[in-house]
DNA sequence: TGAGAGTGTCGAAGCGCTTCGACGACCGGC
DNA sequence: GCCGGTCGTCGAAGCGCTTCGACACTCTCA
């Protein structure tokens, strides 16, 4: 089974007909009776030929592997960055394509590398930061790309992601519909919204247009993640604001720790504060109440930046943003 | 600069040089003139020469990639895995190669087809079952390949794994030393164990062990990851042993339950509960209070995954299981 | 001083595949 | 009955690289 490997050659020889054909057969590029083409398989899945990935992409300029660019900062929503992966990797695999994964440690290097050795076709880029590095070298570049997430200046680009700011307006909107008029958002932790990543403040903008448009007061606050620094921020907020009932809470590992705060300042949820979530399916459900929330479309996302991703390869026109509509689950803490 | 496609033969033309030259240059597979090497160093940089991949892996039977197979499961210590990808990627770039991502959506087959395809050179498999359909297939691989995590039948395989009973031990041994007399361990959930993973038994087999080989009584009970199962646990577990003063977490979801639990039940950290986590650090630094723990060292087992399959693909012989020992840090909760 | 042993470099033969042009065989239309 | 078109297949020319054997030198040491 594991023997030697099996060259199209052999096939060829096996099934009687011409190496050539055997790749025609493979590829479908051009037309093949339907006899021959029986033959050519029987012999392939007989032999048990795979073919070989270097030579193919050596003939045909085309490696079928596409990059997957992570960055592994601190800070980051590890978990959900995970589901985007495993949601392009699934994606990519519907299109026969492989998915290489590059880490920033690289830097910049690591993405002309790849692109130049032709290792890889093109290049899904996850995390993006208003002013990335990284979006320069992707408009020199001959492999097309595909961002997660909008940098500052977005154009020549084609990015994607979830409509944070409708999400921020959805969570406010939901908070006004259920009569609440003084909310407040916590949102990422500072240092992410000094970095300037774009997801943070496009949800607090989306929050307070919302506030405006609904005519209700609140305010938007960082949120750090560990559970002290989440209480005292939790406690000021109840203290400066006697009015304020529900909350908005962008921030997945400070969630829990929200909640818990809450519980022993003996606000009681939803009763005394309302809390919707921006955050990952699992996080919300697990939590105590359950959470009412905007879920992140990791696998939507995911599946979007491939298809888009391969258009591309096929050199068809795509929208240069693509943003993905929020959904908000009710769930028991509103 | 992004201009056509340099091959190593222009190369060759602009140095002067033959194109196996070059070739050797880059490989240091024959010794080489100083000044020539100079040379031809001088021409690749001023073209901007990168070897094509496809050739290279054609011409010589070697990717330069390897494997990272990731089981992208339900109750997955998901933030973990994503370390070790990142650590398996770094130390693979050290090593001059490039990762492959594979999920376990397309089961054994996308194995079977990366490595017949001379795609990878070798696979470092994740997050192990103690009864995994992968290793009866990794044994008929040509392909070299390393386990993370340990399976029921480890023969003929290169598994790699922090040692989960030396961890478990090492959290009783140092509540021993503080002088607790009776413990518990809360572990994964019982799904976790019912699949057959084998970190979360092995720690448990090493808790028990040192339960005696200390004279202390305690219990190891599994442990779902929603705040009111957990909290539900906690309050029965205080309720059921009234001398009960320590408790060991092997569950970085459940870590952030536990303590609010207590909190709520107002047993103070260490003062009434001593509490020692296995999590990543930068969960138990960021719990209230920090928590002595014995970290998830993803950095060192994904390295070291890493430099044992580049091991074998040498053809060096490896052990064919190291355990990395367990460091413990103490923090505010013991 | 000449045989023998390195050194440093070259040319050419593949690696396994895709793709292009060519070419019979067969078809229908006049 | 001949011509132009398809259709199905073949052969050969690469794709860009590694590697093997050959070979021209330059040193040593007898």
């Amino acid at each position: 089974m594991t023997g030697r490997t099996v060259t199209i050659s052999e096939v060829a020889k096996h099934a009687g007909v011409a190496v050539s054909t055997v790749s025609y057969v493979l590829s479908g590029k051009r037309t093949i009776s339907a006899d021959t083409r029986r033959r050519v398989l029987d012999s392939i899945s007989a032999l048990g030929y795979h073919p070989n990935a270097g030579a193919r992409a050596l003939a045909s300029k085309r490696s079928n592997v596409i990059a997957l660019v992570l960055p592994l900062r601190a800070g980051m929503h590890v978990p959900v960055l995970m589901r985007f992966a495993s949601a392009v990797v699934t994606a990519a695999r519907r299109f026969d394509h492989d998915v290489l994964l590059l880490t920033a440690d690289e830097g910049t290097a690591g993405i002309r590398r790849v692109a130049a050795s032709a290792l890889v076709d093109a290049l899904v880029l996850m995390d993006v930061e208003l002013d990335d590095r990284r979006v320069p070298l992707l408009r020199e570049l001959a492999e097309p790309s595909v961002l997660i997430g909008f940098p500052a200046s977005p154009a020549g680009l084609t990015c994607v992601d979830l409509d944070f700011a409708a999400a921020g307006a959805r969570c406010v909107e939901h908070l006004a519909e259920r009569g609440h008029e003084e909310i407040a958002l916590l949102g990422a932790p500072s240092v992410v919204y000094e970095r300037g990543t774009g997801f943070a403040d496009r949800t607090r903008e989306g929050f307070v247009a919302a506030l405006d448009a609904h005519g209700l007061t609140g305010v938007a606050l960082p949120c750090e993640e560990t559970f002290d620094e989440v209480y005292e921020t939790v406690r000021d907020l109840l203290l400066d604001r006697p009015g304020l009932s529900g909350l908005v809470v962008h921030n997945e590992a400070a969630v829990g720790h929200v909640l818990a705060a809450l519980r022993q300042l003996d606000r009681r949820v939803p009763h005394d504060v309302a809390v919707v979530a921006i955050c990952p399916d699992d996080v919300a459900e697990r939590a105590s109440p359950p959470l009412t929330s905007v879920p992140i479309p990791a696998e939507e996302v995911g599946r979007e930046a491939v298809r888009l991703v391969m258009e591309k390869l096929e050199g068809r026109p795509v929208p240069a943003s693509t943003l993905l509509g929020p959904l908000l689950v009710i769930r028991a803490s509103t």
